[in-house]
DNA sequence: TGACCCCTGGCC
DNA sequence: GGCCAGGGGTCA
């Protein structure tokens, strides 16, 4: 999925689209994006209303509507919304917003790992889902001594623990592996071993890692477009086999750590 | 804490 | 035809 910068361009994207006029329609697949009731809950509470707010927290999509109205949405790994003048045929689109003036936002997601929920408005932010979560980067900082305090708890490899949504908000794959090079800190290394140094150089590269990606033009971003992106922005994710960036002289090696397909040169990020 | 699972599509 | 994929949930 999208990480942090990606949904945090959905906000921004769906806070503007759906300025343009209440809800008239609301439409479901029968598909497990929506769990139970939820489907019945999205066609019947969401035609009349009007946006009041979208929220970020971490990758998860707060929508606020009048009349306390409220959607949980997580886009998983492929989800998206995307916009069409009108109603026609869209790929993998599972639910449907139609606007007055005829606009439609279709939520489409091929491998229908998101989700989408239907509460109280008033309850959004109040949900376990949201509770669990640790500090948000672009709204809380990332406070170095927090994040020592929360890393120092876990023998598991960094990179794993900073893909606990309860250690940082938002921070996926791709930005804690790009991080982790940044930084200069092996992914594997125990998250508990780190120095308050290298805590804190991680702090400082997770913010730049992650403002870089704000700050990309939105069709750029990776998961925007069809077939992956065009020119992989990354210096390390991706490019196993190729000379680091950095020391030319290292070549980046791509181990599966904490399950998930990391990237680093070994001789810029030690073991220790 | 790691293994496995959920899905489909794109690429080699 | 197999392998891989940015998400997380569950289970032992």
């Amino acid at each position: 999925m999208p990480e942090l910068p990606e949904v945090e361009h959905a906000a921004r994207t769906l806070r503007e689209w759906l300025a343009e006029g209440p809800v008239v329609r609301a439409e479901a697949g029968a598909t497990r994006i929506f769990r139970e009731g939820g489907r019945r809950l999205f066609t019947q509470r969401l035609p009349g209303r009007r946006l009041s707010q979208v929220e970020r927290r971490g990758k998860i999509l707060l929508l606020h509507f009048d009349d306390d109205v409220g959607l949980l949405c997580h886009l998983g790994m492929t989800g998206k919304w995307v916009r069409r003048p009108a109603s026609g045929a869209v790929p993998h689109s599972h639910a449907r917003l139609a606007l007055a003036g005829g606009v439609v936002l279709h939520y489409c997601d091929p491998r229908l790992f998101g989700r989408i929920e239907v509460h109280a408005a008033s309850a959004l932010s109040t949900l376990p889902a949201v509770r669990a979560l640790g500090p948000d980067p672009l709204i809380d900082g990332i406070d170095p001594a927090a994040l020592r305090a929360r890393l120092g708890k876990t023998r598991r490899a960094v990179k794993a623990a900073l893909l606990d949504q309860a250690v940082l908000a938002g921070v996926g794959n791709i930005y804690a592996t790009e991080a982790l090079f940044a930084a200069g800190i092996h992914p594997a290394r125990a998250a508990s071993s780190l120095s308050k140094r290298q805590v804190e150089r991680l702090a400082a590269s997770l913010d730049a890692v992650l403002a870089t990606a704000l700050a990309r033009p939105v069709e750029e971003m990776a998961y925007l477009s069809e077939g992956g992106w065009v020119d992989n922005p990354f210096l390390v994710y991706g490019r196993e086999g190729e000379a680091c960036p950095r020391c030319r002289r290292g070549v980046i090696e791509a181990p599966v750590i904490g399950g998930r397909t990391s990237a680093f040169c070994a001789r810029c990020q030690k073991a220790g």
